[in-house]
DNA sequence: TCTGGGGTCCTAGGACCC
DNA sequence: TCTGGGGTCCTAGGACCC
């Protein structure tokens, strides 16, 4: 028996919910991301709205060029509290209709409605369903992809937005994924396009074509894995609501506004960094075990430094000491730096966390 | 055009152990 | 004397996703 899976994405979520806070920039191109300074500042789009998407701005992009395409467009800073709070009632509606839930960032989930929908046409109800409340209780509006697999159905949320739904079965899957590009695959980005396309690849259509031997013999594993994937072949599940996410780690890191070779500076923005994120591991009550140095030089070369201890601490003077010790390599190339970052890694919850987390649970009884 | 910040996962080489 | 094979851990780099 086929499952039915929904993958429910958030139309441009960020820009949305500027609009939402903001209906007179309704119809109007939004942008999300960082300040634009006019046309002088750092950083990347977010999000932007349909309407910015027009003159060819698209997430990802340099906010510099962003305000070059479109100098008249409405730049805001993305409100997280407020995402927050809308993705928040966003994801209690969309529990309601299935117990096997998974939400993915601020503005994904998958359900499992195997158990629920008797059959695709009844699933197709409950998607519409699912548009209708999202937009009269929160006023925004969401794209949903139904059909057997998770990668199918966030292929599919992505074929009729906004505000659309798409239903994929064994019957109409190559139909609908032959004409797509192969970017449209999860997991097949920027670089292996270009590898890809090198070798005829443009389109999914085309990796129809190759029987599952010679894609294994072309690709290896990687060519094993597009051809389940497109095929429908694949088990992942949806994690239900008793699993339990275990974050692998925790990092901070900072673009300076202009690239610099002050030592001050620069010690001062890692001391400044790793002081962050020690406020952040004292209250969850998170050891780490590895500590690791990103630098990235002027012109994006980027390099990272790690060390291990034997066994799992949380020391703010120590975690800086390791840091500096690593950052001496680069600071000997004399080279301006954009970017500095730390990260925290083999993370472990201390033994005080744990018994606090047994105690309050023996507390509900 | 000039590239954020928060993550996860994969690969590959070298050290080390049995 | 001229070099096995398997496993695990650490480190560095990179692709990708939201």
């Amino acid at each position: 028996m086929d499952r039915i899976i929904f993958h429910v994405d958030l139309d441009c979520f960020f820009a949305a919910v500027e609009i939402l806070d903001h209906p007179e920039y309704k119809g109007f191109p939004v942008i999300t991301g960082a300040d634009p300074k006019k046309g002088k500042g750092r950083g990347v789009v977010s999000t932007c709205s349909y309407e910015a998407r027009e003159f060819g701005l698209h997430s990802g992009m340099p906010i510099s060029k962003a305000y070059h395409l479109c100098p008249h467009g409405i730049y805001v800073r993305a409100n997280f509290g407020r995402i927050k709070e809308i993705s928040t009632q966003v994801m209690n509606i969309l529990n309601k209709y299935s117990p096997v839930f998974q939400q993915v960032g601020s503005d994904e989930a998958y359900l499992d409605m195997s158990e629920i929908a008797k059959d695709m046409k009844q699933a197709l109800e409950i998607a519409n369903n699912i548009k209708d409340e999202i937009q009269s209780e929160v006023g925004i509006t969401c794209s949903i992809g139904v059909a057997f697999t998770k990668s199918l159905a966030k292929i599919g949320s992505d074929c009729n937005k906004p505000n659309g739904i798409t239903l994929i079965t064994p019957e109409n899957y190559k139909v609908i994924l032959s004409p797509l590009k192969i970017t449209r695959i999860p997991g097949i980005g920027k670089k292996s396009k270009i590898y890809y396309e090198k070798h005829g690849f443009q389109l999914i259509g085309d990796f129809f074509k190759i029987p599952k031997h010679k894609m294994i013999a072309k690709f290896g594993d990687r060519g094993r894995w597009i051809h389940n994937l497109i095929n429908g072949n694949e088990e992942r599940k949806v994690h239900d609501s008793s699993y339990i996410y275990h974050r692998k780690s925790i990092s901070k890191e900072r673009t300076f506004y202009e690239d610099t070779d002050d030592y001050q500076e620069i010690i001062a923005k890692i001391t400044d960094l790793n002081d962050k994120i020690h406020d952040i591991l004292e209250k969850r009550g998170i050891l780490y075990r590895t500590i690791s140095l990103k630098v990235r030089f002027k012109g994006f070369e980027t390099f990272l430094r790690s060390k291990s201890f034997n066994s799992a601490i949380r020391n703010q003077k120590k975690a800086l000491e390791v840091v500096l010790d690593l950052y001496q390599e680069f600071y000997s190339k004399k080279k301006k730096i954009r970017l500095i970052g730390l990260k925290f890694s083999n993370l472990k919850e201390s033994s005080k966390s744990n018994q606090k987390k047994i105690l309050d649970f023996i507390k509900q009884f």
